[in-house]
DNA sequence: CGGTGTCTTGACATTTCTCAAGTTGGGTGG
DNA sequence: CCACCCAACTTGAGAAATGTCAAGACACCG
């Protein structure tokens, strides 16, 4: 029984090794049986629905999650209803390892697309953190990772206005679809409503929508049908004052970027 | 002379303990022996000036740094100059433990006042992480704490309108002085400048100065010659919908602080 | 083919910023 | 001890950015 759920694993991890891997291999390359182990630690693979919650505020989850495919999302409410959107997970993003160590969720997770989810058991975390220290570096890396990007987030909402927020966001997501080899020619799969990208730089929608259409009116970029595509990158960057620094490309990285 | 130094950074390390040992406290017990190692993991106490820079964004510091008196900050300059505050250090924090597994600074950080900054060697730190893990599960832990804190401030600044922005600081600040231990009365001391706060919570100076009014008109506040006396912390905390959830308190500390 | 969610537009309200001019207060040199 | 100075704080008036509300257009889905 444990077997065949072993086995069932088996044949869906090859997705998450693929990106969750593939990040971590931005940090250090790993050996085989390191990428067994990961492997091998998933215990379930669920599929959400677009808008299904994966962690809830307050609550103590028992796996830690991982983003195999489509996009989830962190979020927060305030008290009038409104959401802050604080992070957006692509696949290969972990959403809570935070939980190994913290006694419960101070934000929400949900998906924003359809969307495959791994699961990994906390105390298989927790044994990785005993005995396989590299591993549990990986771990820590991917966390401080995020809180730089969150970081940027944050400088983005404070003392940018609301276009170059946009153009900002946009300029990070290219970049990480880039890394995750979801582009073609600058363009990329932008699954967001406007008024998810809205919750998340602090804006009305009715004010991201009409920057998005100075931005498509300048062509910057051009966006049709959740497709996105950077016209003229070098501008968008320049007017947005995006430099991906904090996102800790590794040098790999970023020679695969300006091909 | 390492034996001398030694000696010497003993001598002041009874601060550091008081504070960073006393925070780590809060998430694990440590034995006399991990209170000694991280006593002897200081090689050096900087007396730095108001002002004075720390970490600058892009280098790569050789010590890990933690605030021994004083306050500290964590800021990123955008384009035009405007600068945003992205985090405070009070005595007890670290600065810069991502520095161990990343390899530059994604911001810089500053005194904010006359402070006292411990130093820890780089390959201290790691050397922990190696050998003592439970103490490497409290590094981590701590860097998971400032997220969520910057998480909180993203939110803050992203779906709260200014008032309720800076009321919403003000509360964190008095919580988290009660914790060190810092407050009489509901009441501590605030070294910021009006310049300093609009900084981290993304508005003008001006403003600031006039929402600061408002709270000292509607008696929720007093601020005087650097000194925050809170007067209606009820009605202070429901107007800014504090909750110090994100703060992950341990039990002993949410005792300590309906105290 | 109808319906619902998303996008778009316009007109107006509100918040926040900008600029510019005081005012206050603590610190320093004479 | 005084006089001055500079940084921080305050105030006012008008400008700019962003929000609100409401209605219509569009587009995808069942």
């Amino acid at each position: 029984m444990l077997r065949a759920s072993r086995a069932m694993a088996t044949t869906k991890e090859a997705k998450l090794i693929d990106a969750f891997i593939n990040t971590i291999e931005n940090f250090i390359q790993l050996s085989d049986a390191e990428k067994q182990l990961l492997q091998s630690a998933v215990t379930r693979v669920d599929e959400v629905k677009k808008g299904q919650v994966i962690n809830c505020e307050e609550e103590r989850p028992s796996h830690v999650h991982v983003v195999v495919e489509g996009w989830a999302y962190r979020y927060k409410y305030a008290e009038q209803g409104d959401r802050a959107i604080v992070g957006y997970l692509l696949p290969g993003d972990m959403s809570d390892i935070h939980i190994t160590l913290l006694d419960h969720m101070d934000h929400s997770v949900g998906a924003l697309t359809p969307a495959k989810i791994a699961l990994i058991p906390l105390e298989t975390i927790r044994e990785i953190y005993e005995n396989h220290i590299p591993l549990s570096y990986a771990f820590f890396w991917s966390s401080l990772i995020s809180e730089s990007i969150l970081r940027e987030w944050f400088v983005n909402n404070t003392v940018r206005p609301a276009d170059k927020r946009v153009a900002h966001l946009l300029c990070e997501m290219l970049v990480r679809h880039q890394l995750a080899g979801l582009t073609h020619d600058n363009s990329f799969h932008l699954p967001l409503t406007q008024a998810e990208l809205s919750d998340a730089v602090g804006i009305t929608p009715v004010h991201t929508n009409r920057v998005l259409q100075r931005l498509r009116s300048e062509e910057m970029i051009s966006l049709d049908k959740k497709r996105l595509a950077i016209l003229d990158l070098e501008r968008l960057m320049q007017f947005a004052e995006f430099s991906p620094s904090y996102l800790h490309l590794s040098e790999a990285y970023l020679r695969r970027l300006s091909n």
